[in-house]
DNA sequence: CATGATTGCTAATACGAATTACTAATACGT
DNA sequence: ACGTATTAGTAATTCGTATTAGCAATCATG
């Protein structure tokens, strides 16, 4: 089509030089030894006639597509959008373009998705994948493909393909379980879902109550999400007397118990307490507003996404990190 | 760097013919006459090599891009993950690329990425323009990128230059409205951002009341947001008695007006109704669950990106159609 | 002043696919 | 049997950029 746009060419002859000066002049990383004076007359006349470079010329030929794919279980998994947001902000800087993909949780489509990479069409992946370790991103490694995972459960490994950013789930659950206990309650159950995080998560709240001396009672059902909250309960009900305050293992399922606990006719907090992890918009908008942890994803996604940039402009070698990322208690009035 | 990837030259050679022959083979528009043979015979080295199209390459000689922008304001804000998904669902079938780009509901921005696809970045646009009317859209439309607007509050017009999948505003507002009147509500109140959708939402709003002979109150604040619904609410209040229903422009501005209201001690919907819109995901979380109006979002997402493609390739042609989209009121306990 | 080094640039090529223009071989019609 | 069509392909070029190899002019040095 009659695109139109201003070729290096377009430039070369307008300032009088070769196509290859104009790279040259336009790309600081160059070897070549150009004066000033030169670089400066090519970027005014680039300037004047509007010359974008194209992506896909460069990608053609430098193997760098200056695209970044953003994975994620399901963008309408309200956890989601806020990192999302801060991996679009920060690659926005840096003119990347940010490609969202969801797996569905599905360990298939996570592969599908290294495949794609391998395949050269994004430069770099930073998100969330529940299923894969290590060893799956070695050949990206190779391939210097950089990884950055969030809220990866897996524990840091001598020499790991991919580099971390996590939030310790396990204290944050200790922490939130001792701030019951500190309330008086004596009976605390927990919700959660099957995997993924579910271990460090449950390991934080049993640390808390073996401390206190209280006996762990820990419902698990296989979603993470309101539905999986629900089932969990009423099965949780079914087994024994009403606890006096739950620990779901996010808003989602603290949000399907709350649900649970009004059908029922008790009142929150006074009755049950219930917290929630996660933060997520919703957890404000509950009645009564949920007792949750903030991940801060926003800052995370950023962080993660400039230590990817970083790796691919190569200010950031050797191999992957495992970084602790903050997480803070946001007290409501649910518990 | 080495990427290592089958190449048309790879399957050429293996298959005894040239680059040129595998290219046509594999690409059913070419005009040039090849056996079924020598194309079956050249798919099934293609599939042997795991040859996959370089879609640098192509871009670059065809300006095709295989990647859509999906514009929406802000991906934080809930009512769009869904409408994003939908975009998504629809081009992973058709191995479009999907880049997400939030505009901050700002003009600026959206000329922005009108830019980026004038430069020939992203193949088509699908999306949410607030601030842009049909002329915007007019060299887009010469250079074949074409556009498909989500919610447009624009009416159609002869000769339009995108596509236009809209909800019906006002009849919607006025349903909605009429409910309230249905139920015996005499004193019904409107809030509502500004700009926008807000035009047609208070107009559907005033004709259920005409009709009724009801004197309408409509307060504006900036944001549709919930801080904007608390704000306008407030305002109200120190003007007038407390109404009897309060028709929110939508969800999240009707989940300020709650709060407002719970902090005055009142009941909902005994002593107020609150009516929303876009069915958000938190519109089912909130107590009472929130009264309002579904616009199946992931589906219109999904037809407008069906639509798009069908302009990419042909399939469609002739000017901007406006399609109007479907809703439907979703009656919980709020009113 | 001859030699080598440096400076400042250009020509040519490659990346992978699409496309245009062409050819060689066979088939067809009269 | 002769000219024309058709079939089945190929060679060469192009898209816009990066890069390698190299050239001409100037400069430094012994």
């Amino acid at each position: 089509m009659g695109f139109n746009n201003a070729t290096q060419k377009d430039v070369a002859t307008k300032a009088g030089v070769s196509q290859a000066t104009v790279s040259n002049a336009l790309n600081p990383s160059s070897a070549l030894n150009i004066p000033s004076q030169t670089i400066e007359r090519i970027k005014k006349v680039a300037q004047e006639l509007n010359y974008k470079p194209n992506r896909f010329a460069k990608a053609l030929r430098t193997n760098r597509t200056q695209t970044l794919a953003c994975i994620i279980p399901d963008i309408t998994n309200p956890f989601y959008p806020a990192l999302v947001k801060g991996v679009q902000r920060a690659c926005e800087a840096a003119d990347y373009d940010v490609v969202t993909l969801n797996t569905d949780g599905s360990k298939n489509r996570e592969l599908h998705y290294i495949e794609l990479a391998k395949q050269g069409r994004y430069d770099g992946l930073v998100g969330v994948f529940f299923n894969l370790s290590s060893s799956h991103f070695e050949e990206l490694a190779e391939l210097n493909i950089p990884v950055v995972r969030l809220e990866s459960s897996a524990r840091a490994q001598a020499q790991q393909f991919f580099d971390s950013l996590y939030v310790d789930d396990d204290s944050a659950f200790e922490e939130m379980t001792q701030l019951l206990i500190d309330k008086g309650h004596t009976d605390i159950c927990m919700i959660s879902g099957k995997g993924g995080p579910q271990h460090l998560r449950v390991s934080g709240y049993k640390k808390a109550l073996a401390d206190a001396g209280i006996k762990p009672f820990v419902q698990l059902e296989e979603e993470f999400n309101e539905n999986g909250g629900e089932m969990a309960l009423q099965k949780l009900l079914s087994k024994r007397h009403v606890p006096s305050a739950i620990v779901a293992a996010n808003d989602l399922m603290a949000i399907g118990c709350m649900r649970v606990i009004k059908k029922l006719g008790l009142s929150i907090p006074d009755q049950i307490a219930v917290t929630g992890f996660d933060n997520i918009p919703a957890a404000e908008l509950v009645t009564p507003a949920l007792t949750t942890i903030d991940r801060f994803q926003e800052d995370s996604a950023v962080k993660a996404t400039k230590l990817i940039i970083g790796r691919l402009n190569k200010q950031v070698i050797g191999h992957g990190q495992t970084i602790k990322q903050p997480y803070r208690i946001i007290r409501r009035n649910s518990a």
